[in-house]
DNA sequence: TGCAGCGAATATGTCGGAGTAAATAGGGAG
DNA sequence: CTCCCTATTTACTCCGACATATTCGCTGCA
C-alpha cells in the first residue's frame, strides 16, 4: 500500500457474464461460449472471426484469455488461425465431434437432428460390440461391480440421481470389462452426452417402461459368458434409449414437424 | 492422496528448436513435445509438472507460449491445472484417446501394444458397420468417386504416394456414403493413425499380397447394395491391415518378444 | 493434546502493451 | 499480361505486473 499502485478501478469490470461460472476459468468460459456459437451455427464454417484485439475487446477480456480460448477450439479442430488470414471456422469434417466438450457444446442448444441420429447409429454399432467383448473377458470383480450397481438401480430407480449414478456405474463396469481403452473413451463420451440430454425428458413424462429387466438381461448374458446374447440384450437397451430420445424430440420441437418426422421414420 | 512424484525438466533438453518446424507455431511444438512425453510415459498420470515460470524457462519459451500449450493439452484431457496445486497429468481414463493429435502423439514413439490392439478391435467393429451403411445409402456420385479411386490405386499401386492417396480417397468415399458424421470422424481418425504407422513397414518388406482384389470386392458389394457382403468384405480388409501391422511389430521389437507374442496370439 | 478457524505464502490466472514474423494484397517493373 | 517485390495487416511471441484462488501453517481455544 505504500507504493503508488496503478489503481484504475474499471467500473465495467462488474459485468457478470452469464457464461462465467464460479470455479470456471475465464478462458474456459470464452471457449464454451465460442464453441456453442460455432456448434449452433452462429459462426458457420468458412467464416472468419474478428481480429484478436477487436474480438477480445468485444468480449471484455484480455487478449491472453481470448487467445487461450482459441487454442482450445483449435485443439478440437473447430477453428484455425494464420497470420494475416485471421481465425476462421473450419469445415465440419475437421471438427472432433467425438470430443466430450464438443459433444457438450453440440447438445447445449438445439441439437441437430441429423447429428443425433448419427450418434445413435454409432452407439448401436459400438455398444453391442462392447457387451460382446465384456462377455468374453469379464472377471469376478467386474461381475461384482455390475451386480452392485444393478442392486442400487433397483433400490433408487432411475428417477433419482443416485439411481442414474448407479446406471452409469453399471455401464462403466461393462466398458471396463472390455479391456479396450479406445472403446472405453468412445462409449463413455457418447453415452454421457446422450444421457445428459435424455435427462431433461424425465420431467416431461414417466418412463415408458421399467428398464431394469433389460439391464438384468445384459448382466446375465455377460455373467454367463454368452457374447451373442450380451450383444443382443445391449441392442435392446440402445433401442430403448433411442425410443426415449425420439419421443422427447417430438415433444420439444412441435413447430419443426418435418425434421422430427424424418428422424422418427429414420 | 498424491501418489505422483514431482517432475524435473530433463537436463538433456537444452535445444528447444529441434521439435520446432517451419510453419509450426511455437505453442504447437511445445504441446507436441509435452504430448508425446506424456503418451510415452515420461510423465505418468498423477505427476505434477514444474511451475509455469520454471518449466517455461527450462523450455526457453515465454510463459504465454507455455500456457497456450498447456491449454491444448488440457483441452485433450491430458492434464489439468489449478491455482496453487499446479498442473498434473490426469489418469488415462480422462485422455481423449480418439483425438487425432493424441493418436499422433501415441504413435510418435513406440506405441503401446495393448493400445494398438484396442484400436484394431474398434476398427474391426466400426469399419464393417460403415461399409454396411454405405451399401444402403450410396448414390451414383459416391460410386463414381470410389471407382475413380480404385482405378488410381490400380495404376500406381500402394508403393507410391499417389497410390496411398487414392487408397485414402477410396475409404473416405465409403465414409461419405454412410451419411454419418460421427462415424466419419471416428473412422477417419483411427484409419489415419493406423495407416500412418503402417507406412514405415513398406520399406521393410514387400506387400504380402495384392490388396486390390479385396478393395474391389468391397466396392462391388457396395455398388450392388448388399450390406452384409460389404461388411464381410470390409472385415477382410481390416484383417489384412491387422496382419500387416502384426508382422511389422514382430520385426521392430525383437527384444520384446513376450509382448509381441501376446499381441499375435490375441 | 487435539481441533478449528484464520492468516500468509505461493502458483495459476488475467491483464495490457511492445515488438517480431508471416502471409496476403497491391503496385511496379519487365 | 506476368512476375516479382514491397507494404500492410494480422497473428505470434515476449515481457512484467497485478488479481485470484487454494493450500499450508500458525495461532488460539476447547
Amino acid at each position: 500500500m505504500t507504493t503508488g499502485k496503478n489503481i484504475k478501478v474499471d467500473e465495467a469490470s462488474k459485468r457478470s457474464d452469464e457464461t462465467r461460472g464460479p470455479g470456471r476459468r475465464l478462458h474456459g468460459a470464452i471457449a464454451h461460449r465460442l464453441g456453442t456459437d460455432i456448434l449452433s451455427g452462429k459462426y458457420a464454417p468458412g467464416d472468419v472471426l474478428s481480429g484478436e484485439v477487436a474480438f477480445a475487446e468485444e468480449l471484455k477480456v484480455s487478449r491472453s484469455a481470448y487467445r487461450e480460448a482459441i487454442q482450445v477450439l483449435s485443439a478440437k479442430g473447430l477453428v484455425a488461425s494464420r497470420p494475416k488470414a485471421g481465425t476462421r471456422v473450419l469445415p465440419r469434417e475437421r471438427w472432433n465431434l467425438l470430443d466430450p466438450d464438443v459433444l457438450g457444446w453440440a447438445f447445449a442448444g438445439e441439437p441437430d437432428i441429423e447429428f443425433v441420429r448419427s450418434l445413435f447409429e454409432l452407439r448401436a454399432v459400438v455398444e453391442p460390440a462392447a457387451a460382446r467383448f465384456a462377455a468374453q473377458r469379464r472377471d469376478k470383480d467386474d461381475l461384482k461391480t455390475m451386480k452392485d450397481a444393478l442392486a442400487a438401480m433397483r433400490r433408487h430407480t432411475l428417477t433419482t440421481e443416485a439411481g442414474r449414478s448407479a446406471d452409469r456405474d453399471f455401464h462403466n463396469a461393462i466398458l471396463a470389462a472390455t479391456r479396450n481403452a479406445a472403446l472405453m473413451t468412445l462409449s463413455a463420451s457418447i453415452g454421457a452426452a446422450v444421457n445428459w440430454t435424455t435427462q431433461f425428458k424425465q420431467r416431461a413424462r414417466a418412463l415408458p417402461r421399467n428398464p431394469i429387466p433389460d439391464h438384468v438381461r445384459v448382466y446375465e448374458a455377460i455373467a454367463a459368458g454368452d457374447p451373442e446374447a450380451a450383444a443382443e440384450a445391449m441392442n435392446v437397451l440402445v433401442d430403448l434409449a433411442l425410443e426415449d430420445t425420439r419421443s422427447a424430440i417430438e415433444d420439444r420441437v412441435p413447430d419443426d414437424d418435418h425434421a422430427a418426422a424424418e428422424f422418427v421414420t429414420k
